[in-house]
DNA sequence: AGGCATTACGCTGGACGTAAAAATT
DNA sequence: AATTTTTACGTCCAGCGTAATGCCT
């Protein structure tokens, strides 16, 4: 049976020319190239350099080996890769969720319910969500509407925060009509909510903050009103006030499907 | 790096089903095996197998792994055939002849001027000569016209081999219109000689012998005419008159083309 | 003189087999 | 009792490196 490991020098030589330098290269002696070369030709059956008296060079038969062989060296890895990922798969709970909030519940459960499994976790928009699910591409799905074998998950609200001496903030409660034409401070990463958003106020500017350190920065410095739920209540800003919204849309239920 | 030889093992541990048996079949003990498959989950990095106290099975990564395997191996057999099919091309020469004869010829050329070379040799129909060398599967060409590159071969001439006593033995010469509609004997293997023969005598038949023997057997046993020329002379039938073929078509030049 | 491939040769680590253990049928 | 997997252990040789050879530039 032919030798991986052999093929790979052969591979080394036509790169690198000689053999001294695929032993440099190897990390091991020259006569034991020399050896892994003979014991290649013998392998194949068939002669696969011209020697010299001091000169190796590759014979027709072996420059084609050479390309032979890097195919299937390529192939061999691959194998190893495909090995390795379907049981990192076989290990691994992937979750596509339309909004942040239902996904850190559902990340504390699975680590608690199934410690072992990986969690591989991504938040993206509904139909993105939904064709993962379909495809088969997510052992998990959240999303603001019920599907087919889906369970409610949880329920959550949204609000506006604004200083206490913003304008909105007199208000006992808001719409999105109401809002809407106010620039917000918006995080990226929120999936369902940042698209609904835009949806219910198309008037308004959004200032999107990747960083959740200079977004809570920003928040604080500015007077701009920005968004938050009764999900992520923990991280009130204390010189801030939040106000319902009590449109429809605002009260959401996320449903969980499961595999 | 992995090594094709425990793959192999692992394979044959999916068919057979326990480690003892994939011993057995490959005449090595069974500790050997278990260390072979210890072996290829580091390779992998990956467990394979669900191990209770004296039973071993895949477990769904190592599953996955066999059919890999299994793919990886066909495909490195395949690379090795691959190799020794190109050596085998590189020291063949593979000639298309439209006839026997200046085959013959060539072929004693070839032996004695390229020793070292084997020679690969066919009679076919000039198409099947002409697309052959076209498509660059054959090195050399024999054909009864000239084309690009060609040098003329050899001449033959056609001969009419009869009984003394035969009706047709008592001419000096004939053509094709004159045999046209006696039945002869004919070889197979004589390619554009045979198509030569069917198309200017339309109203005979052929009595066609695959084998040399009984051909020789049959010329001599029966009265039946046959065919010769000058170039098997030296197959003279002692007991039968070649009389000569004076049509056009009867006097052949081949061409030989080399690469 | 320095670089290269190959042969000669001694050594060692890894791979093998035997024996045995432990469990299951 | 027979079968199966795995560990323990002793043996041995395949493969390694060093040294040396022969050759070329």
């Amino acid at each position: 049976m032919i030798d991986l490991n052999e093929l790979s020098q052969l591979v080394a030589f036509a790169d690198l020319g000689t053999l001294s330098r695929v032993a440099e290269e190897f990390h091991i002696s020259t006569p034991s190239i020399t050896r892994s070369m003979q014991h290649l030709e013998e392998a194949f059956g068939v002669p696969l350099f011209l020697r010299g008296k001091n000169k190796i060079e590759l014979n027709e038969t072996g420059k084609m080996a050479v390309a032979a062989a890097r195919t299937l060296l390529r192939e061999a890895e691959t194998t190893v890769r495909q090995v390795q990922e379907f049981d990192a798969r076989q290990h691994t709970i992937i979750i596509k969720s339309c909004a942040p909030a239902p996904l850190w519940e559902l990340q504390k459960d699975v680590n608690t319910q199934q410690p072992e499994m990986m969690v591989s976790s991504a938040i993206c928009q509904n139909r993105e969500v939904l064709s993962a699910w379909q495809d088969g591409s997510c052992d998990m799905a959240i999303l603001p509407f019920p599907i087919e074998g889906a369970q409610p998950f949880l329920k959550e609200n949204l609000f506006v925060c604004v200083p206490p001496d913003h304008e909105l903030a007199k208000y006992e409660a808001l719409t999105f009509a109401d809002i809407n034409g106010f620039n917000f401070l918006l995080r990226t990463e929120l999936g369902f909510w940042d698209t609904l958003c835009r949806e219910k106020m198309p008037a308004s500017k959004f200032l999107v903050q990747p960083d959740a350190m200079v977004f809570e920065e920003l928040v604080n410095a500015s007077s701009l009103p920005c968004f938050t739920t009764d999900y992520v209540r923990l991280r009130d800003y204390p010189n801030r006030v939040n106000i319902p919204l009590s449109d429809e849309e605002s009260h959401v239920t996320f449903y969980l499907a499961k595999r």
